[in-house]
DNA sequence: CGTTCTATTGAGCAGAGTCAACACATGTGG
DNA sequence: CCACATGTGTTGACTCTGCTCAATAGAACG
């Protein structure tokens, strides 16, 4: 697979940078004007993949860290076995190798679900200016601790939750990254396949298939390919806690 | 429950802190002497805290770092149904708290499995200092960054791996941290219970029960109450991996 | 317009959860 | 120091969720 990315600078910064949260975070009010542009020159902006394309290989060394600017990855790792595990979706603003202080030997893998973009600090220059504006090290610290507590959810997710109410789970979740971002929380498309779900969320495929299905039956939502509509939040959102209503049964699965 | 604890200053720097992770990282080349100095002043030294009682309660204000100085502690989230799912155990030189940068409202508890000691960083102090020394940030950074990685293989163990590999999976994981501490890797007392080794792995009490005792069937570990014995280290490593292992049937389980 | 990738649907089975009884350990107060 | 209560762990019987295997149906891509 070959990285022949076009480089563009097709935008402005503020153009560019609206919806990312390294900006939201550090540059709002603590770096000033002329910081803030050394950080954005240090910046590789706009940088293009497409659909399948790694960003990152198991093993690479990690060089830069990737902020999204558009389109949407997944991460995963892998074991001895071959078995992967995908850790996580990322999209617009999010910041994609936050464990990257590890350097020598990262072992999980990035890759883009569609047309994408990034913007990537290189690594060394970062660490320049972290040393310089206590700022960004904080930022940082603020989007790792973020990081963690969502890995811990995760945890709970797969640790806890009967099959459908970690796909209503996902569903929730996914409903509000996009209208954190601005877009709409009912309409909305799913850049994953129904595989990358079922991984993510330790099930698998036919179970995802049959649950998006009964929860169309229940009017819930609608599903056509990967665009999603949520008809029923509520409904969804108690799925989530409410462990009686756990009850479509295996039965009422199979049985339509 | 109260927070009636002594705080002794009982022994000298180094040999309190001689296996702290921060110190490891921090102190080791990076900081002068006198930084140190500085940085072990602001610290409050080796607090004692007896077991099941509460280092945090969930919606406690974050205002410490804490590092485990002796025993050891469990810490976990609940969702809203007052289900709870135990994200880690914590030993000797671990920092507990590393998703501290979230102040304002932090939802997980943390708890003494058995008489424990804490070290605790005042969180305003500490972050003037790492204003001030970029070095510290990089540690925090670097501990934050190994958290995400142990958090994600918890995500894959929980989401990909059957029961028993699971629970070999955590007694090498046990072995392991015993060992990077400098005691025996092969004979260790567990200081939590079955339902918190049964809670953290996602799996009901009852089948932790059962796979101990069908390790022991095969002389694979020794188990005395909390007192685990490793026989055949080898064979518990190879469980992990090897899906045709995963071969101790339901059948087999219950005959024996 | 076929080939390949992806998703749906069905049938059967097994891994692990639930429920229940019991065993053992620990602790408490008389 | 014993009797009892409580907390923890083991074992068995049974059930169910969700996985596997298999067949089919749509989409997408060249």
């Amino acid at each position: 697979m070959q990285h022949s990315n076009k480089i563009t600078r097709l935008k402005a910064l503020d153009s560019i940078c609206n919806r990312c949260k390294v900006r939201n975070l550090c540059s709002a009010n603590i770096l000033s004007t002329s910081e803030r542009k050394k950080f954005s020159d240090i910046t590789i902006h706009d940088e293009r993949w497409d659909r399948g394309q790694h960003l990152l290989f198991p093993g690479d060394r990690l060089r830069f860290i990737y902020i999204v600017h558009s389109g949407s990855f997944k991460a995963y790792i892998t074991t001895v076995n071959g078995d992967t595990q995908i850790t996580g979706f990322y999209f617009q603003g999010d910041v994609i190798d936050l464990n990257f202080s590890n350097h020598e030997k990262q072992n999980y893998g990035v890759v883009a679900l569609e047309t994408a973009s990034v913007c990537k600090i290189p690594l060394v220059e970062f660490q320049e200016m972290a040393k310089q504006y206590p700022a960004i090290s904080n930022t940082f610290i603020k989007l790792m601790s973020r990081e963690i507590i969502l890995k811990q959810k995760m945890i709970l997710a797969t640790g806890k939750m009967k099959a459908e109410q970690r796909v209503a789970n996902f569903l929730v979740h996914m409903s509000t990254e996009n209208q954190s971002r601005g877009y709409s929380p009912v309409i909305f498309k799913l850049s994953m396949l129904r595989s990358d779900i079922a991984n993510y969320l330790g099930l698998a495929i036919e179970t995802v298939s049959r649950i998006f299905k009964a929860f169309q039956n229940k009017d819930i939502i609608s599903v056509e390919q990967h665009q999603i509509s949520i008809n029923d939040f509520e409904a969804l959102k108690s799925f989530i806690q409410d462990d009686t209503k756990t009850a479509i049964k295996a039965t009422t699965i199979a049985q339509k």
